[in-house]
DNA sequence: TATTGTTATACTCTATAACTATA
DNA sequence: TATAGTTATAGAGTATAACAATA
């Protein structure tokens, strides 16, 4: 007995389904997160994804998105104290992103709360869990590793 | 030699970030389909979601979302002319959503191209596609099957 | 001329609340 | 009173185009 297309079609079907339930439990945490810490999704994703002092151009392009809408998410992060814009020395059209106290404090507790919705999601034996990373890797072209954080 | 917590939570993250990687090249797919086919995300959605006659409250369930953004995505793919409302003899509050031949056409078109998407990304042996399969299946908390297709 | 960041504007998606017509 | 669908409205999120300041 073999597997014909057929079979193989249906189960890629069923791993469309799985990987998208995994990917929702993991979303729920990631948005819950954000919610706990009163943050609109957009502004935790571009809180958890700064990191030392980044250019709003730098930022728009680790969020994907035009940078026009970099303005409104930054105002917002900065309204809250949460990070502030400094001017370049060199240039004086860029403006770098610095994360206030509060901000890494908060940006902390986001990575953290988001880690143990993971460490829940992914609750197998160790050996499990190694075969899946495995078994995941395979199906990711490389060096496109590090691209993309959870986006609510 | 054995795994610390330390370890264990590392994986973990790897696991995050592989599983979001598969996603987005499904939503991709998904997004690309919808956008051939000149359709919104959202009307795509709800045309591969409905089959057969379906009330405009059902699709709201099915999309798991408010019964007032219905009316909007179905007025969408009314004037596209991919469906049509029929009235229900029986209680003339319920509106039935009937797709029209061309909608079928379309919904097939999106079903297909999508399904192509997934076979592409899992692109495995067979023994591994099931390996992953049973994998994933332990971290699904059982009967949350069928509640989610892909979103964009 | 090209680039950085901003503003203005618009479209999509989603939610709440109030409304209608039925039941 | 309760339900099915609609409308009005509002708030995120994202995109394009035009703009000012600077390189």
């Amino acid at each position: 007995m073999h597997a014909t297309s057929d079979d193989r079609r249906a189960i890629s079907r069923e791993l469309v389904e799985l990987v998208f339930q995994v990917t929702g439990r993991l979303r729920e945490g990631f948005t819950r997160a954000a919610a706990d810490l009163e943050l609109p999704p957009a502004q935790a994703q571009a809180l958890v994804s700064l990191q030392g002092s980044a250019r709003m151009r730098d930022l728009a392009e680790i969020l994907a998105c035009d940078a026009s809408n970099v303005t409104g998410i930054v105002d917002g992060l900065e309204q809250r104290g949460l990070l502030t814009r400094q001017p370049d020395p060199a240039d004086r059209r860029v403006k770098h992103l610095v994360l206030t106290e509060e901000g890494e404090r908060r940006r902390a507790a986001l990575l953290a709360q988001n880690a143990q919705a993971a460490d829940e999601v992914f609750d197998l034996p160790e050996r499990d869990q190694l075969a899946l990373r495995d078994l995941l890797k395979t199906l990711v072209p490389d060096g496109r590793h590090g691209s993309c954080g959870p986006r609510p």
